[in-house]
DNA sequence: TTGTTATCCGGAGGCTACCTCCGTTTTTAT
DNA sequence: ATAAAAACGGAGGTAGCCTCCGGATAACAA
């Protein structure tokens, strides 16, 4: 129950402000592609055929609404992990998600922004978005901890943090190759004894 | 040689023109430090002291003075892999070096911004400090490799990569034991066969 | 359909930061 | 002392950020 502060009754959301904040992420996935997470507001705004308050209104802030676009993605990860784990032996769907991580991120260039900008700052962002790649790889690392493939004292998270090494330097042209070795040192280290 | 375009002798440099690079290095260390990536460059030329128009002009874009202050972190950590080579065995070496790399971008946060902004823009920031960086890793791994210590296929690139996702994320207050950690993996899988 | 009201829109505008341009000042060298 | 080269500095054009609020519009009731 939440608390009313009238007695009349909660409205649905306005068609045309959802449509609005759809329009909006759209024209944002592109421009933050294609410029970086520092494409102008104003910008977005005037693309996708509305004001800057809005904009603003919809996203109050620069990382809600990178957040915004990130999450999509996201969650296509997670949703990766679901697979993986279901058709694959612990081992190789622990790296072979690793993989995909990096993949995505060099791919489509949306995550690498959003994850800069989480640093140098104390913002919000990346708090929902992290829980899920967080849970992704917590039941990969588990499944494969349970089946004795890696040692017990792996930390999931310290996996991740290597991985977005990867991500950030993701630009060079030969990036797949070394993303792919950097996962295999990785998975060696964390086999230990077996 | 270089060509003269006159036949007027080459003037030094202006002992006022020195000292004012110098005075913007140390501002703009401890404003970066403080404010991140994106502090004020006409904030940083007022409390230095001076116009913008002379930081643009010994620093003529951002990534520029970004890269300058960045530059003498570098040279630190390139020494110490010289003292580390001297006074320890080749994989310890390595170790330690990965450590205070890890140490030393967390610390100062000032390499971190750095690589940030080199992230998402064709910025030639880096070149000339990463290969100092570069030669250091090489040098360690390349010793390590000799003596048997690690697999002989592995990039020393690899590890920065890796190295640098830490570094971004060494904002959370536990990030020195997950360093730590990551690099006992990184170095138990570059061990492999032996 | 019409009226009422909550909700949302839009863009003008104040503010800040970026970066340049060029007249002035300082340093060097003769 | 004087000339020339080099550097300074800050006014100002430009652009992006974000807010504010009068007006428009969709949802709901009658």
């Amino acid at each position: 129950m939440v608390t009313r502060r009238t007695e009349s009754t909660d409205r649905k959301t306005r068609t045309d402000a959802e449509r609005n904040r759809e329009r909006i992420l759209e024209v944002a996935k592109k421009a933050f592609t294609r410029s970086g997470a520092n494409a102008s507001l104003d910008e977005i705004a005037k693309q996708a055929g509305i004001g800057p308050g809005t904009l603003y209104r919809h996203f109050p802030t620069r990382d809600e609404l990178i957040e915004a676009v990130y999450r999509t993605e996201v969650e296509k990860l997670a949703a990766a992990e679901q697979t993986f784990a279901e058709t694959m032996p612990p081992l190789d769907a622990l790296r072979a998600w690793m993989l995909l991580f990096v993949d995505y991120i060099a791919t489509k260039k949306i995550i690498a922004p959003a994850l800069n900008s989480m640093v140098g700052g104390p913002s919000k962002m990346f708090e929902a978005s992290h829980a899920q790649i967080w849970e992704a790889i917590r039941v990969l690392v588990k499944r494969a901890v349970d089946s004795g493939a890696i040692r017990k004292d792996l930390d999931p998270i310290d996996l991740l943090r290597a991985l977005i090494g990867v991500a950030n330097v993701a630009t060079s042209p030969d990036w797949q190759k070394s993303a792919r070795r950097l996962v295999d040192i990785l998975i060696t280290g964390a086999r230990s004894g077996g």
